[in-house]
DNA sequence: AATGAATGAGTGTTCATTCAT
DNA sequence: GATGAATGAACACTCATTCAT
């Protein structure tokens, strides 16, 4: 299931050189461990078969990686900083209602981290951290502090601009953001096992339907 | 860290029997097995630990349960059977305000389940359920499918009365139960890691502040 | 070439109970893996033949020592503490010529060390040092200098009643021991191959030359 | 540790010419290869660290010597075939008092072997013979036996002449060579670790120590 | 019932060897 | 010739499971 074919050559592309290979590798690896990862769980994932999946043999994983745990890091590093920072830069030069900016945010992370294979970072991470406790500060630092600081400062925008009434911001981000993430992780989870799950059928339209039932929670009471 | 004491006899307190013991034991170590499941997922913990946990031996942990695998089973089942059927009693004999009787639900539910042991049973669930597909059926027809039909309900019931404008129900109580998932997945993750996060430190603030925000975005718009 | 067979019950021999094999078992892996270090190096030596030599199966080695290394370093302290003190108590109450002493002590030394498993310590150790350099400090302290004390002592013994010209007593103690050693080196491993070796077939007679030769070499000159 | 340079150019020299390097390539990774495997052992040392040691890379050593065993016996071969033989043109043209003569071989042969990189060749023919038997006759062959015929010869010179009594002369030719052969082994295991040794730090006072016990106690003892 | 010694299949990791460049 | 990426067999170590006590 992984979104991206990481195997070795089909049949009738030109075999790539030794060297065009040694610099895909560390990204093929990196896609197939954070596949498995998700899937099974770091303990459960063979290196064989993050090898296997990658079309190389065990040894070669560990020419890029040292070990299995670091391997795990790398795969969170590298998909954490696709992460941070992804939303900045829209809501610096956008002008309209701040409803309008809060759909697009959500509907831009959706495509690219919700419809991708990043979308399990979420799951690996709340698998993870536990066992390995230094991957916490570093998930707080890049992501969990800049997403909330981002959305804060949309719903701020919204009170400031007269949009929405007064809550308790923090929280209100909460509201907003873990639904889209329990979204990541029921894909990643149930949603992976019974498809016959509505859910599952149509994120877009619950994204539509949370975002709207929070707009309208945060809208101003009429002057009566 | 579990949050009922499941280890042996504390020193002051009187010896339980040992019949008494005898008896506790299937129990004693489910808890420990959530625990650790919990904490470590299902690969990384070691059935050593388990009986460590539960004050017992290795080898004691076999006469209750065949095998790891159905260890884990029993968790779920135990664990899912405290959550079923937990709101429908509270929703068939409330009389006020359907804004109310949600309320009412949601701090009951966080009351038996979130604040205690069994709310890492989602963790467990999402870490799990691609290992050992058939827990999906499981989960789905326990805990899904109840939990939903109880919300649905609940949500209809507020339309019907004219309390609540018309949404789609299905994804408003997937507003709804999401972020209380979330804050369950978050005390067994991140949480448990760096304790300095505002929504680790006030759940039931958040709790109160979400329920607000989607009464509010359900209530119906004033004619005019 | 185990000097005491170590391996599991012959026919005919009742079976040890679980309790008594737990007892003997570290001594049987010890022996297995003196045995085998000697024979075929530190690194070179498999933990399934040192399991399999003593009769036991691979994961039992690990109930007893925590890992390989761990494992050679019990070798080594308990082969040393074998030979620690060995002569000391001969010395102090012998009475007559040092001479006869002398011979006493390389007779019992060999008796007790070269012709027994432990000969292969040294070989172990000249080997393993390297690789192991907290082993030196070890070896040094346990052996080398308590071993040295002695033979000075003995020398000295005989200065000083008038029967040895003096030397350099440390390099004379290790002219008379070098040799010894070198016998355990040797049965250890060109010994081990080619049985067609004159040194292989009579040691003692080896023995009795050597000490025959060092003492004329101590001997008085006749005044003249 | 090695006692001719053996690696790449050191700045300032002048860089030897590709053809020059060429030619002493298999001779740096001979001197490269007895250098570890001295140190380490053969099972411990890495094909990778010789190339290193010998300033080339892994895939090179394979084109000069076809597998790791057969680097072990060229360097054995390398090293034997300069120790052979080595006396016996000392001994031929030698005149004088058969004393000088032992004590200008001894002196010769610490200068050529034991001070030089080739003295560890006895430490990695005892550490490896087991492991590789064919090796045994081979250095039977070429070193034992030639070198005990040496040593006898010279003894017997001795006898013949009335300067030495006579003893068993192969018994006495290995008191007279195995602390020699000690001093070797001592350099490349405890010695290159503790360097508080008496022993290690004046070896040529213990030659000169041991020739002359040795000596004396050949000495024909005074009519009488 | 309870224990914990023993097992051995399974997995992370290493490293001699190969071969395309 | 020289390189170093890739391989996969081999080995240290783990842990679910069994069973004699």
């Amino acid at each position: 299931m992984p979104s991206q074919p990481t195997t070795s050559t089909l049949p009738g592309e030109p075999e790539p050189s030794r060297r065009r290979r040694k610099e895909a590798r560390p990204q093929e690896l990196l896609d197939a461990a954070l596949d498995l990862f998700v899937e099974k769980g770091f303990a459960a994932t063979k290196i064989d078969d993050v090898a296997a999946r990658a079309g190389v043999s065990k040894g070669t994983v560990y020419l890029y990686f040292p070990s299995k745990e670091e391997l795990l890091k790398a795969v969170i590093r590298h998909n954490l900083s696709l992460t941070i920072a992804q939303g900045d830069g829209i809501v610096a030069q956008f002008d309209g209602p701040t409803a309008d900016l809060i759909r697009l945010v959500a509907n831009t992370w959706w495509e690219r981290v919700g419809e991708t294979q990043a979308s399990g970072i979420f799951k690996l991470i709340i698998t993870e951290v536990r066992n390995f406790p230094d991957l916490a500060r570093f998930y707080a630092e890049e992501v969990i502090e800049p997403g909330e600081r981002l959305i804060v400062r949309l719903l701020q925008r919204g009170v400031d601009r007269g949009e929405f009434r007064p809550t308790n911001l923090y929280d209100t981000a909460h509201s907003l953001i873990f639904p889209m993430l329990m979204l990541c992780l029921h894909k990643h989870s149930i949603g992976a096992c019974s498809a016959a799950e509505a859910i599952a059928k149509n994120p877009s339209g619950f994204i539509a339907n949370h975002i709207d039932l929070m707009l309208h929670g945060l809208s101003v009471p009429r002057a009566g």
